[in-house]
DNA sequence: TCTAATAACCGCCACC
DNA sequence: CGGGTGGCGGTTATTA
């Protein structure tokens, strides 16, 4: 994997269309994929920092989710072109029941083998299952997808509860909107944290909806069902810094200790501690980024107090050391940021 | 890398 | 009753 490039190549990527793809979640990596690197805000438009295609026969009828054909569509690439690309993104069906098409599933296949990204969106899990890449790996689609693909491929390991399920080259998301979730988490590991914000920012998106999809499954009527944690999570992102501990949180929340763990597992789908860790790994890589500061002192400022905290915590969940993530995302500017 | 101490997590269940 | 709460204690995860 091309982590360590210093130079931030372009990178390509593929959306596969075909019959009854779900248009918006067709579009979902375009424009998270194609807003990467570019100057919403500046007097020209840039080139971006990836290379994405839209592929497939032409003259497919793309769908909503609910399966009524909404517009057609023609791709600009055959499905050759992505057999050189980086990363392949299947966007979700409606009819997913029906197999998808033996060409789809030869392409996805030799993909994988050759190393290339795999991700989906919503049912598009289903492609994926059914091309065998999520054999015996975690993964998630649509809340109401979820018991459909446990059953047809009992192989793979459903979690429904959370926004998207990265296994390093095969991720898949939960339904429509957590493909930009997805998509962003992507440009996050490609181009770091900085740009992965500033293409949030571009496209008027939250750079991560902690937690899961369980949010959305367990309250139908969120009139009634007061969630309440969310001035305690941005409370949390505030304090970062700061040891806290479950004490505290529960005290900030006004919850006893066993009602914070029970609020988050159901309507985060994380634990209190992992959902922090996350924060202050993304305090982390944005001081890692902007900063000279040490690795020590990133630590202190990130929360986890010590190098060795940090460390840890970065290898688990970014896969490399905070200096080895500094030196890919720090000095070089992006390639296709020219300035005039 | 190992190890001990500490904290977090969660099933169980009595209790609003 | 039905639904939520929170203390207890054992297991698991994290820290020093």
């Amino acid at each position: 994997m091309p982590f360590f490039d210093r130079f931030w190549p372009v990178r390509s990527v593929a959306v596969l269309a075909f019959d009854r793809v779900i248009g918006f979640e067709l579009g979902i990596p375009c424009e998270v994929f194609g807003a990467a690197g570019r100057r919403a805000d500046g007097p020209e438009i840039s080139s971006g920092l990836y290379d994405v295609r839209v592929c497939g026969p032409s003259h497919r009828l793309a769908t909503n989710a609910w399966g009524d054909h909404v517009f057609g569509i023609t791709p600009p690439h055959p499905l050759t072109a992505a057999e050189d690309v980086d990363t392949v993104v299947v966007p979700g069906v409606t009819g997913y029941q029906e197999p998808a098409p033996e060409p789809i599933l030869d392409l996805l296949r030799r993909a994988h083998a050759r190393g290339a990204r795999i991700a989906s969106v919503c049912t598009g899990a289903f492609v994926l299952a059914a091309a065998g890449l999520l054999d015996g790996l975690r993964a998630t689609t649509h809340w109401a997808a979820a018991e459909d693909l446990a059953r047809s491929y009992p192989r793979v390991r459903v979690d429904p509860a959370v926004l998207y399920v990265d296994n390093d080259n095969v991720l898949t998301s939960a339904g429509m909107a957590a493909g930009l979730d997805m998509c962003l988490h992507i440009v996050r590991h490609d181009y770091g944290a900085t740009v992965a914000a500033d293409t949030a920012r571009s496209i008027v998106m939250p750079l991560e909806r902690d937690g899961g999809q369980a949010q959305f499954i367990a309250h139908p009527d969120p009139i009634g069902a007061d969630t309440g944690l969310q001035p305690t999570l941005l409370w949390m992102q505030d304090n970062v810094a700061r040891p806290l501990t479950l004490v505290d949180i529960a005290r900030h929340a006004q919850l006893s200790v066993r009602t914070l763990n029970r609020r988050f597992r159901e309507q985060i789908g994380s634990t209190p501690m992992q959902w922090l860790i996350r924060q202050r790994l993304h305090r982390a890589q944005q001081l890692l980024e902007t900063t000279s500061m040490s690795v020590e002192e990133v630590a202190r400022r990130s929360g986890f107090g010590t190098a060795i905290a940090l460390r840890q915590h970065f290898a688990r969940h970014i896969g490399t050391s905070p200096l080895a993530y500094r030196r890919a995302f720090q000095t070089p500017r992006p390639v296709s940021r020219t300035s005039h």
